[in-house]
DNA sequence: AATGAATGAGGGTTCATTCAT
DNA sequence: AATGAATGAACCCTCATTCAT
């Protein structure tokens, strides 16, 4: 930001490019690596996609791992902060949190290029633990405890049946990792006419699990009690 | 054919190595290919890992594209033929065939090279759309017939709720598949404590999805009288 | 265009090279290749001659086979502008014509890596049809056309014997072409001492065909009286 | 020769195949080579064409470079041993001989395999120096020889006028070689239209030569003879 | 900072040659 | 003698990376 008291709003063009640069790098090398596989993408192509030359490239990350691994970062760590704020701010009963949760998450990724990550980090982390180790820390340990919790809280308040944690966040998160997975391998190629489409899963899907996760009296009030 | 009672089992080594050469090859590249991804993984290293010298490799397969549509091909057609043995050899309530069909798909494929398949699809399918094309058909469609139709068949038993079939379809299915997709990914990176065992994992996701399945009266001996 | 008088003629070492590589490129490559043939000629060597890296070649011509074309295009087109000048700028008798036209392009081809084409013609073309095509229509017809033309009129104007001319244009053009293609074979491994020099036997040739050629009152000053 | 006095005319198949086979293998091979070159031809092919194995080709020749140089061999010791027979039992003028030699040897070698040879010979020779030696002293030096006797003694006779014998030897020579050239270029890949029957082209070439060769009274015999 | 020409290591593929059967 | 499976050296081509401009 420049010292000076005239806030540049939109720097001009030259300047603009160069600050936006790295992002426009960055979105570029996502875009190609979920397309076209890290290995089979050519730093050429990325260059040729963000509108710079193959030398300016490298003027910003300094070999194809290191951009690999700047993609993935600045994109989970973006997640991360989106997803921390989620649970402070609700109200409502466990089930209403929980669904707000995931149908959050949901938006905020499904229809974006982050969904890409997931296929990016299937595909290559065995190439980079470090990335593995990375993610699991940041992304999948976080985002557990954030579901679980709001399980445990739910069981403790009787409002949830006493079920396994970890494996019933497995359970509902599990079906939203491999949807983001299908949009950008088979969903790329195939007309995937017979899946559901992914929004409407998702409602169906969380009302599917919480039936199996509420406490009986949850359904009584759907009117389908007996005698 | 020999009609002598010695059975030739195993010919001279030469041509016992021609008839297994095949198989071999498929496993290695399999192998080689789950865990490497196919871009970086070298004709060699397949070679290698299957005793043979590079120039043997394409005797079989004329190409590393060839070779990996054959690795495909080969291993899910194997699959396709034991789930399709599975449904008819069944009694009991579709509950109790559901979790059979679920659990008897796991045991066969999670441990088992077989389940490192859904990386390489989820991986490279974009670039081989022929594939996507064909695991759709041969795949997907007739599993997600498999399953819906029992499915439908409990709904139309009453035994199930008038549930969305293609929803839960995806909802028991796609953490399944994730779970593979972890085993070769992440899984063989970092130690991944915190997930749940897979084997105990597929018990409590299908007994909790079940729980959202089942209509009432399966809950009412629970049911507990609301304050 | 700087307007100073210094015209910077040579610009500097990147810049100049730039511009000279194809040229340079392509006469490497005729050489190499109408010295080991095309098949048996390593793009490196070709590389190596023009004093570049392997990968270099390629920035200019994107096959072997495409600067294989290249080659004998640039050649070919180079000795078809040159040919479609001799023959307006001559005056004289038609036998003095066609003798200046033949020595002509003995004296720019013989000695010149051009020579070499024939070569590479005669002993590539039937794996590149195109080039046959090419090199028919651009070349032998036109060629022909010309010399062919010549003698017409001599025939016209009495001055020739009212000879086969499509014949004739062969005894003329086919031994220096031949001559051409012993000095890129035969004539480059033995010391092919008892061949007359190629200068004299141009001389030589020409002047015995003509012999056959010109109608009788050239001979009558010879004119023997029969016996 | 099987010493035994019943000459077998046709030994049965296994053994007259393994007579024929040297033959049959060099026929198949001088076909490849003119056709495809000896570099780009395959082991592989010449041993189909034969009909037998690839194995098979090595129990005869014990490489692809000594086969290149048994099929020269064996048509040139060929050509040569017809060649020399040639001579001694013409009768007639020289002209005449001259006319016959020519014409022979164009109908024992232009539609035949043998013509190809001269192609394999400009196109390979710079890689087998040996052959172009062989070559050289077996072939061109002989033939010139014979050639050039006919034209010395037509000249001693006062028949031919006094030309330079080797360049017309030359001028009578290459044109026939280098239509057993393009046969095998040029000709098995454009229709090559506009040339002139090959026969024709020798009837009138000799004729046209002859005409520049023949000492003056010649042309009288065709009443061309001026008062 | 930006460019793109140049490099050269690397990998897919071919094929002459070998050798067990 | 004949086969054809197996080998591995060789070669075309690609592309990450460097660096002069």
């Amino acid at each position: 930001m420049p010292s000076s008291p005239h806030i540049q709003a939109t720097p001009h063009t030259r300047q603009r490019r160069k600050q936006a640069r790295p992002q426009e790098l960055l979105d570029a090398a996502l875009h190609m690596f979920v397309e076209r596989g890290f290995a089979s993408t050519r730093m050429e192509e990325v260059a040729a996609l963000a509108g710079v030359s193959k030398g300016t490239l490298y003027l910003y990350y300094p070999s194809k791992e290191e951009l690999l691994k700047a993609v993935i970062r600045e994109r989970l760590s973006n997640e991360i902060e989106a997803g921390a704020l989620e649970v402070e701010r609700h109200v409502g009963t466990h089930a209403e949190l929980l669904r707000d949760v995931l149908a959050n998450w949901w938006l905020r990724v499904y229809d974006n290029p982050a969904s890409g990550v997931f296929k990016l980090i299937i595909a290559e982390v065995r190439g980079f633990p470090e990335i593995a180790e990375y993610y699991f820390r940041e992304v999948v340990e976080p985002g557990s405890k954030l579901i679980g919790g709001v399980l445990q809280r739910g069981i403790a308040a009787g409002e949830f049946r006493p079920v396994n944690v970890d494996a019933t966040v497995q359970t509902l998160v599990l079906p939203m990792v491999m949807l983001c997975l299908l949009k950008h391998s088979l969903g790329a190629c195939a007309p995937v006419t017979s899946l559901v489409e992914p929004g409407d899963f998702m409602n169906h899907h969380v009302a599917l699990v919480l039936g199996g996760l509420l406490a009986a009296p949850a359904k009584v009030a759907k009117g389908k009690s007996k005698p």
